[in-house]
DNA sequence: GATAGTTTCATACAACTGTTTGAATTGCAA
DNA sequence: TTGCAATTCAAACAGTTGTATGAAACTATC
């Protein structure tokens, strides 16, 4: 095999125009344009356009996906099996915010691009995320065995709303900036981490989570 | 001035096209043909393509935030001007989730076309969202209310997470019925909107929500 | 250095898109 | 009925899109 020059300019070029201006008005001759090479490239390289898409995305979402479950292990280990149910949600969170958030111009390439994706919602990607709930599983059954008397009905509720929250703060953050006067800080990433995840525990547990000093919680204080 | 035939059978048309199949690739063409009307009419009564979208989607709209904020009106006179977070909360998630949630059968094309306006975000609707800020202002306004010991960060981050879990509940409500194998019954609107109320109160107030037992809170029970 | 397989290239294709045009038709008022 | 404006219509327009083609260039193997 040649070295992948061709595939590889292909690659970055498309997922910085899809970064940049999102995928509806990004052509394929855009894209060929910005990485110097042919136009029958991509569909040489990669089939076809959708194609070309989802291997971004693929490649982007396993990337999250492991990190996620690297925490998720690493919790349960942490705890003999049975992770708290907070660091259990920071796992489920954190990559995906981390990726996504945080200081305006040192937010990779990879990061805008997973943030349209996570707006637009194009076919080829939203066939992708419909095979995620295997992975959203592995969250629900730790979850299970974090809060063992929680009933399961409340354990899929909390797991939703935390993504929920993550979600709709990468999707809207301009919005909340707005909407807040710029008071709501939206470059400490991990300070939004611990606002969700609190939120999450005192929905899943009915008591404010207090229970890992070690990691800083979320600043409640009126200012 | 003629009767509005044209014009109505287009918008009613392309209503029920976009809530169906979405506004990736439904075409005026389509959208004429089944209004049996010509193709200029499109462009003759609305100018262009994205006028009508944008007018079927502030139609919708406009109805869902009156609806908000007559709630809100009712609970703040109920409450001499200061109503409760909770009943804030609901009048804020309460008119989007009825109007897109609910037994299948029953939806309207309505709700379905605001599910699709709020998975797919096309142009001429993100630009009406936008102006969405003011309408939220009021709520905020309302939160500090009623809350006015909690900071105003806080305030904004509760009102967000709440919209958050409303919107993320209406386009992922697919997912979290195949998440939890169906027990997550998404079919019982007013269960969600307390739930979501619910756990919006506690983010804000730090406290299990029990203040008003008129309204049946979430069932929190083990099963 | 011939050969076979891979990769690149310019170009054409075929289909679809929203929009415009200018003539025909309609409906209403005088 | 006449006149005038509003509306409808078939047709074409102008542009874009993703994809396919077949020849050319390259690369590595024997």
């Amino acid at each position: 095999m040649a070295s992948d020059h061709t595939r590889t300019a292909i690659l970055a070029a498309a997922e910085r125009l899809y970064a940049d201006r999102g995928f509806g008005d990004v052509t394929l001759r855009d894209i060929v344009a910005a990485a110097g090479v042919n136009l029958a490239a991509v569909n040489y390289h990669f089939g076809s356009k959708d194609e070309l898409i989802a291997e971004l995305f693929v490649t982007r979402s396993i990337a999250t996906n492991r990190e996620r479950l690297n925490e998720l292990k690493a919790a349960e280990e942490a705890g003999g099996g049975r992770a708290d149910i907070d660091a259990i949600l920071r796992a489920l969170v954190g990559p995906t915010l981390r990726g996504c958030l945080g200081p305006d111009r040192e937010r990779s390439t990879a990061a805008r691009f997973m943030i349209r994706a996570s707006i637009e919602s194009v076919p080829p990607i939203r066939r992708i995320k419909n095979r995620e709930v295997d992975h959203l599983r592995k969250f629900a059954a730790a979850m299970r065995r974090s809060l063992p008397d929680r009933g399961e009905v409340d354990l899929f509720w909390g797991l939703h709303f935390a993504l929920a929250m993550a979600h709709h703060t990468i999707r809207e953050s301009e919005r909340l900036t707005r909407l807040s006067d710029g008071k709501c800080d939206l470059n400490d990433v991990q300070a939004i981490i611990e606002r969700i995840v609190a939120v999450s525990v005192v929905a899943l547990t009915g008591a404010a989570a207090e229970k890992k000093p070690a990691a800083k919680l979320v600043a409640r204080d009126a200012r």
